[in-house]
DNA sequence: TAAGTTTGTCATAAAATTGTCACCGGCGGG
DNA sequence: CCCGCCGGTGACAATTTTATGACAAACTTA
């Protein structure tokens, strides 16, 4: 579930946003101000930011800044009811991805953001396959191939896997999964991650008792290695 | 060389266009009413059309229904004054492919020129026939040969196909479905696009009970498969 | 090595998604 | 004017995925 931080203080603005974008699976999280913005940046780590330019106190562009100096690659879309192009420049200058004028079209936002996540997570590895020797994976068509079988992944297997493929050799744990892949509201239990790493591992692993890739670090989380030696 | 064809009345405008536009490596032909506009469409039969809205005699609305009566693959982008969403709504639903509203910036047009050409050009699956053991798909004609039998292909049929065809492997998700055939404005229920993959596969498949080309992905959308091995 | 945790595995329950079918309204052709 | 096709919906069944609990196995630490 992607998460994206809005910061605006105009109630009605937030609430439909809210609506639309629960709507489209993903977790939201409102901000009035830049200062609870910045603060609600660094505790839940969005995806991405819908950022008003006109806020009370700090305004949108200090806020900008503010965020990419904490996370640079962040993206940010501002909202602002001038149309004016200085504004803009000024924007993208202190690194907007895009920008969008009020009033405008809860489809069109809806979109941007679908694009720039789309961009910012365009050199991910779902636009690769990866081959593990005998293995291959490839996220885009959500499929295994191992020895001569495909094997189908389900949509939270492939998020857990691509979120583990991520960070190779990496030390995942179970909390960081859960916050990923369901969220921060959510808590199932400790036995559906073991689950989903079990049936990843059946059909990635040769032999599953034994897993080369998918490695358990005991009281710590899981790990994946790309070079079985 | 690939040609386009400008329709608009204001000479200061197509002059900057067809500048720009030379400069670009792209032939440009201008006109500067609907009717000189259409002529010129099917004499020197542009890869694309750049058309104004407002226009002396017939409107721009009217030259695009009429140009996509020609030939409905072709890509019409609109110019408008007004931003109104409205007339957006309307143009696309004419079957414009893009939406420019002035004033405009020159490189935005020329970009989204050469986007909606990339895109049109993708569609070139169009020109050929699919072949799949023994059904062969025509996207042109809007058939499917079957064993001995002919299927035709309606419209919103023949749209979702191409879709999985232009990405053959990948997982269309439903969202991206209804993005890309009934646009960001509409939103079908979800049996809507069960009901038009339903009959694709009545049409496509030999047993659709058991797919082997368009196959379902649970929970994330849909895929086609090329091979059926 | 034994106690206490953490993880693996399996069966099964719960939830979500998709398949299927019947049916409605609009529109164009005969 | 009637008929049939197309696009669209709703109800319900079928299927698949997700979640959980019980218990075994493995690991840590003392």
């Amino acid at each position: 579930m992607k998460k994206i931080l809005i910061i605006e203080d105009d109630k009605t603005i937030i609430e439909g946003l809210e609506d639309t974008f629960s709507f489209h699976d993903f977790q939201v999280f409102t901000a009035v101000s830049g200062s609870e913005g910045i603060r609600l940046f660094k505790e839940k780590k969005p995806r991405l930011v819908i950022l008003d330019i006109m806020l009370p106190g700090i305004d949108g562009f200090e806020v900008c800044k503010k965020i990419k100096s904490i996370d640079p690659g962040i993206p940010v879309i501002m909202l602002t009811a001038k149309s004016q192009e200085s504004d803009k420049l000024l924007g993208f200058e202190l690194g907007a991805d895009d920008y969008v004028t009020k009033p405008f079209s809860i489809k069109v936002l809806v979109a941007r953001v679908k694009a720039v996540l789309k961009r910012s997570a365009g050199k991910s590895l779902k636009e690769k396959t990866i081959t593990l020797g005998a293995v291959e994976i490839n996220l885009k068509s959500f499929t295994i191939k191992k020895g001569g079988t495909e094997h189908a992944l389900s949509p939270k297997e492939a998020e857990i896997l691509t979120l583990l493929l991520d960070n190779p050799e990496e030390v995942i744990d179970r909390d960081r999964i859960i916050d990923e892949v369901w969220g921060d509201e959510y808590y199932p239990s400790p036995r559906t991650i073991d689950n989903f790493i079990l049936k990843l591992r059946t059909k990635i692993e040769k032999d599953p008792r034994n897993p080369e890739h998918i490695l358990t670090v005991h009281g710590a989380g899981y790990k994946f290695k790309t070079n079985s030696s």
